[in-house]
DNA sequence: CTGAAAGCGCTTACAG
DNA sequence: CTGAAAGCGCTTACAG
């Protein structure tokens, strides 16, 4: 939005004559204009309109508002961010703002900041490490007052993530991290493997014996901590699982997966006498990938194959037959993250979330 | 983010010694602070890391980058916004960032500014009229460049919705609608009618005769457009609708009318002899809630009754039986439209886009 | 090619 | 309570 600088003020108004517009005004209203025509000081009519511990006399105050409404004012906030050292913007960076996981996160953190007076920056890296590290390079170029960082992320781009979060800290600028946490970060973390555990001890109670994990890259640690999570169960209660798959953590990653243990034969069409595989997907876009492999074969669920995600994910209350999985409040998440950043104390605050196993349709068994 | 006024850089860098950081940088290096360490004047310094037509000695350009590397020079983009009356900022404004309508329309749009050097604001709006308008006074502020609305609006929203736009226009700033146009502005404009009429079209030729439209809120024009070209095809081919219902434009609106047509009797269970009533919703999520309400009810698609929705939001893919409904490229629209707004010239530029006919599983007659 | 200086539109000690 | 003035960190004519 580009205004011109030497030019006066002339009306700010439009004239509409029949089908033809004539625009007069020429450039926006500066708060020096406001003062002007109330004939006050820029001081004061700064304290009326943008708020101040220095309360103007109502009479003066009253004149100052009639001034900027007529005028149409509006506060530039680039220049009393420059003025405030503070900008008033907190800045979202998901992996994929079209993830249903993240848009609910995104969601939550709007409604979090709202009444706040905050705005939100948004950036979505694609899983792009380095896209990562440029949205936070921008956000600190926008001198945005905090940073959530939703996802998991591997262990390799820690470092220089680490390294450029620290100099944002360095500078007053507040970092929360939802899901996995980063050292020295507060933020809401989730009890992946905690959570990943119970999912599995409510399958066993369920009475199922036989079990698949399709994991994420080695990398992503919360993958690997539900997979680790959902096995330390199994084996504590003698039961070891028939497979054990690492591929990619996305709905294709779950597809790919479903493939390979169809081909090896891990799953299959049920013979009536085993009780189905059970695959633990650790995450619900990847249980969604596995699905549509099933599909592709014939292969039914629960009959042939039972499975099960991780997230709850607001799609999976389309799924018919009914997906079980973990639920995380989703919403809840982004709500609390940003609430924890405009709590200024709450600076290094961490609340650790456990997610509700939620047995549906798709893990149910026919025979005891 | 806050940044103390008075004090001198000492050394932006941290030094770690075991497990001890000691943290050596006390504030924000600016541009100053480079053209000094560099032994240049600012302005050389600014031509050099920031962009300009005059070009500085290679020389002298390799010593200021070598300064801001090692001071860790970030710009501050509200002081560049403020000298060059250019924050660099697009505004998006959807109703609903959780809905996979408009988040698959906001990845797209960021993918559109990719490169650009354009940073995305973002807000939801949670369909309340005025927190959209809130949301343009806001971007206002911001003097972001450029303000992108996704989303069908109603009549009533459009003067208010309008004149701040125009005041927002007159100051430079660009304007793109998705889906819905306004009078005089550019953007990427879905032509509901048409499309609408094409899957009717299709409907007609696969053998459907008998219908029912759930529809959004009267002042959703959308909604309305889509309803009314799909029953203007049907009355085309002498086909009267059994019912034209009117309700919310949302997933739970699909689900209550859909309620309704079963109370009503217009929807039930198959009695094998005639053919069972297809049930075009307005859009996708509407057709899931509408789903929903069948399900419950143990009714099957498409035995008993058909259905198609419009959009094709990502969230059919896992959709078992398929979903028959109206192709929108979502994803495209959105970069087409971030691609219209960063082209200077084509401030004005106004797309059409045609949405295709998809016919899945759950239209599927199975006699002739 | 380079630099001194004005200006972008605000806020906020500091005086009065 | 109110105002004059400096300052926020940049960019960009304007001179040299």
């Amino acid at each position: 939005m580009r205004f011109p600088r030497y030019c006066l003020v002339i009306k700010v108004s439009t004239v509409t004559v029949s089908a033809v517009r004539v625009d007069l005004s020429l450039m926006a209203v500066r708060l020096a204009d406001v003062a002007k025509a109330a004939g006050v000081s820029q001081a004061t009519a700064s304290r009326v309109l943008n708020g101040s511990d220095r309360r103007p006399k109502e009479e003066v105050a009253v004149r100052v508002r009639a001034a900027a409404e007529k005028l149409g004012y509006f506060p530039n906030a680039q220049a009393q961010a420059l003025a405030r050292s503070s900008a008033g913007l907190v800045g979202l960076i998901v992996h994929d703002i079209a993830d249903p996981y993240f848009s609910s996160i995104a969601r939550g953190a709007q409604r979090g900041l709202e009444g706040s007076g905050k705005q939100l920056m948004l950036a979505s890296t694609e899983r792009v490490a380095q896209a990562e590290i440029e949205a936070v390079r921008s956000f600190m170029s926008y001198r945005t007052d905090a940073i959530l960082l939703a996802g998991s992320r591997g262990f390799d781009d820690d470092v220089l993530l680490q390294k450029v979060l620290t100099t944002y800290r360095e500078n007053g600028g507040q970092v929360a991290m939802i899901g996995q946490p980063l050292p020295n970060t507060g933020g809401v973390h989730i009890a992946n493997a905690v959570s990943a555990a119970a999912l599995a001890r409510e399958l066993l109670g369920a009475g199922h014996r036989r079990f698949a994990v399709l994991s994420g890259e080695a990398q992503v640690t919360t993958a690997v901590q539900r997979a680790e999570g959902f096995l330390g169960q199994l084996s504590g209660a003698e039961v070891d699982a028939d497979a054990v798959l690492q591929g990619s953590f996305t709905r294709e990653g779950g597809y790919r997966m479903m493939r390979e243990l169809m081909n090896t034969g891990i799953v299959g069409p049920g013979d009536g006498d085993h009780k189905p595989v059970c695959v633990f997907c650790v995450n619900d876009v990847m249980a969604l990938g596995a699905l549509a492999a099933l599909r592709e074969e014939g292969l039914s669920v629960p009959q042939d194959v039972c499975i099960a995600g991780f997230d709850d994910i607001p799609t999976l209350a389309d799924q018919y037959p009914g997906i079980t999985t973990v639920r995380l409040p989703l919403e809840d998440i982004g709500r609390t993250s940003a609430e924890i950043l405009l709590d200024q104390a709450g600076a290094e605050r961490r609340i650790t979330v456990e997610g509700i196993p939620i047995l549906r349709e798709s893990t149910r068994l026919s025979r005891a």
